[in-house]
DNA sequence: AACAAACTTGAAAGATGGTTCATGTTTCGG
DNA sequence: CCGAAACATGAACCATCTTTCAAGTTTGTT
């Protein structure tokens, strides 16, 4: 499904090549991470996984494309861990907290893939977009589906999910990913997170 | 201030030089908004400001001083536009609406700020941080003011400052970055934000 | 076992673009 | 109006990487 289209004629055919891809893709995703895009080299990517330099034409066609593929990757799994993290019964409320405490958590143990999919911004821009166009829709189902079944006002929509999903991402930003000693547990960033949407931050 | 400190020893004595200078950021500017940090080349950005490609060096040390240089004056610039932004005689709320309405006026006339900002993630990571820090700390402050004037919450810290930052940025980047004809307008979107800080997205 | 396809290898080609520099021109105080 | 400092110029230098390629090795099938 990620590299499902166009594919071009790249997919590996044996389980040697199932294998090297593999080790390029995980190599790709710590050279990435630790150097950005453009301070990353082919070499050392090909380096640290482990194989010759031009082994690495026989899986992508440029250095272009296997960061399109970790991108593409790296969107399904943070999407994957919110969804893992949510209970469907609780109220629309509660889901939105487990939702963010997921993605802070997953934050924390992939700092990486947070950095891969905000440099993607540049570096393919189109894949960003969709990424954060996707996960808007979802809130705004979840939003709407609040409403509903009486959870939350009725009259919640796009603007009120992209405001929620810049919430969870700058928390984040803060809170997994330069994360520090003095700095409060992620269920409590959660759960302050959460009162606002609560009730605001009026006075009580 | 931008620029006050261990400024080398580039800055121009002459009006020629100061006016050489600005061409040069600007040039700069429009370079990196259109194509990125390493899409953009110096010879780009002294061919658009209408000076030799040796001219550059004259007033910065290298690609990456002048791209720090403008994270700078536009993280300043950002600040600058949402404290004119902002009326202090008003409501805690009503202030921070102000705030996001600035923001999002600014950053629709300014894109190209937008995306240089986010770029310093990761050219420049040490002024991106500081750039958001220092947001982070001015929401606080007016957080706290307001709890003490009986606005807010008197519970409110640095977590919600940093929900509050999340919400602005996004909303910039999807209604005044990539906004589309059948958006509402500024106005709508700061009212619709600033409605969940009042009272949440709970039923009413 | 034999063969074709899949995969691996690393040196070298090729391109790009940041940076330097020697030379020429302008500015501006005295 | 003179001279020194500031500024301008652009060709050439250079370092860096991406990408190619021709030659070898492994895999899997018949």
């Amino acid at each position: 499904m990620t590299q499902g289209d166009t594919r071009s004629d790249k997919q590996p055919r044996t389980e040697r090549g199932r294998r090297t891809l593999r080790k390029l893709l995980d190599a790709a995703a710590g050279e990435f991470g630790d150097h950005g895009f453009h301070d990353a080299s082919i070499s050392a990517i090909t380096a640290r996984a482990g194989v010759a330099l031009g082994s690495f034409y026989t899986y992508f066609d440029s250095k272009d494309a296997i960061f399109r593929a970790l991108v593409s990757d790296m969107s399904d799994a943070v999407k994957q861990a919110a969804r893992a993290a949510i209970d469907p019964a609780a109220s629309a409320l509660e889901i939105e907290r487990q939702a963010l405490l997921g993605f802070l958590n997953f934050a924390a143990e992939h700092k990486e893939v947070y950095r891969i999919i905000d440099e993607a911004e540049f570096v393919d821009p189109a894949n960003y977009r969709a990424h954060y166009e996707t996960i808007g829709k979802r809130i705004t189902e979840r939003l709407a589906t609040g409403g509903v079944k009486g959870d939350l006002r009725p009259d919640l929509g796009e603007v009120e999910a992209w405001a929620i999903m810049g919430m969870n991402v700058f928390l984040g930003l803060r809170y997994a990913i330069w994360a520090c000693e003095n700095d409060g547990a992620a269920e409590d960033v959660a759960s302050r997170a959460n009162r606002i949407l609560e009730r605001g931050i009026g006075r009580v």
